[in-house]
DNA sequence: CATTTTTTGTAAAAGATTGTTAACAGACAG
DNA sequence: CTGTCTGTTAACAATCTTTTACAAAAAATG
């Protein structure tokens, strides 16, 4: 009756609180992803696996508040706000740009667990129902129910991979993406994969979206580098 | 906004806290219900119309503890409990028996207000789930009397373990489900069962639901993972 | 500019996973 | 006790992922 365990990535720029509250999650059978940089955490949480946010609000660079912004404005993952000030200012700006809960350091790790729980237990429902679609080159792309109809209504069926590669483009429109960033979308394997697999796989997506590579509009190959989608996302 | 404005019911004994409260809550467009004793909150709880309880934990009688740990056991509704005092033991108690929030005394309103707008959005998704009767691409499924009605009312019959298994897939929606995972919501044995026995059963539910594994719109395999339910709920 | 080197596109095959059918053993009702 | 129904397993066909191989294209080199 269970899912699979909840995917919970944490930015924070100290090590010690970090890794402590990583690994104090992790005995709690979470899955847990490290990030001391805002950057890092965004290359994470592009990949659309994630379920939880945690992050701290004082950050070098992009600080825990423009991350929860960008966030809400695009996706449904829980977020708690770590800070080390009791400040109300802060913590108000925080919850009304959508962070789910602010916490204070020092905090009581189990206080944080109950309210990972709660969360996770919201979102989860939140998740599953929202429904998200997108639109490019007349293309109709159902992200929730993995449904791709082509401009004259024409149903379009991906594989599992074919879907999990076209929702990290779709997600991240304009960006190059290499191909080991590629492969850890879509492959459930830990070991090596060859990185040639992606090459066959946006050739297959190209082949039933119609898009030609020699004179691509949605999958531009990004020579040395890897992949963009490049297609007008409405 | 909401197409009904979302209905706070908020238990608190002292007056002048209460009434400051529902004024301003009302004052952003909610329907708010006050009480002073944990007895009245219930009565008005049991009617089943509320969306969010603000709930003291310090109460003459039955405390803001015990209304957490009763509603929770049988309902999805939203809890924020409010506290005079700043106690770790607290505030990890009432998280842990399910409480969303715990906001100290005094609070600074405009904080609580948008916490309970974060909470009003999650617990939204979280309600439409729990419900008895689900409908799903023109199905109807009554959860407790395990019975299916196809579009045109067309019963359809099915097996316990055909039955258990369309249970997990519909509270589980967008979810990726491993074989051993419907394994252990289906059987109830410890040793080995063969995971392919899901796929039969898979295979069966959707022959008699009408979905073409080739082109699938419920039930979705996901190649090397397990299946997905891609349904749109209503 | 021609040549070499690297990278990408494509096809086909190999390996792994899933769809489907059939058969069997136990549960259950009559 | 008998026959039906259900959960399970097994076997084989179909499909999907990944690797491999080679042609084509792009970049680098001299």
């Amino acid at each position: 009756m269970s899912p699979r365990p909840a995917h919970i990535v944490i930015v924070e720029d100290e090590p010690v609180t970090r890794s402590a509250l990583a690994g104090y999650l992790e005995s709690f059978g979470y899955r847990v992803s490290e990030c001391d940089t805002a950057e890092k955490a965004e290359k994470i949480l592009s990949l659309g696996t994630a379920d939880l946010l945690i992050a701290d609000i004082n950050l070098q660079g992009k600080d825990g508040l423009e991350i929860t912004r960008e966030q809400r404005a695009r996706s449904e993952i829980g977020i708690i706000l770590l800070s080390g000030r009791t400040d109300d200012v802060d913590r108000i700006v925080g919850l009304e740009l959508g962070a789910d809960d602010y916490v204070c350091k020092p905090f009581n790790r189990r206080e944080l667990l109950a309210r990972v729980k709660n969360l996770l237990r919201r979102t989860a429902a939140m998740r599953a129902l929202t429904r998200r679609v997108m639109h490019f080159n007349g293309f109709t792309f159902d992200v929730g129910s993995r449904q791709v109809t082509s401009a004259d209504g024409t149903p379009i069926v991906l594989t599992r991979a074919e879907y999990e590669l076209l929702r990290v483009f779709v997600f991240n429109p304009g960006t190059v993406m290499d191909r080991d960033r590629l492969i850890a979308a879509i492959t459930h394997r830990q070991d090596g994969t060859n990185t040639r697999t992606i090459d066959v796989l946006v050739q297959r997506l190209r082949a039933k979206l119609g898009d030609d590579p020699k004179a691509p509009r949605i999958f531009t190959t990004s020579h040395g580098e890897g992949y963009v989608f490049t297609a007008q996302l409405d």
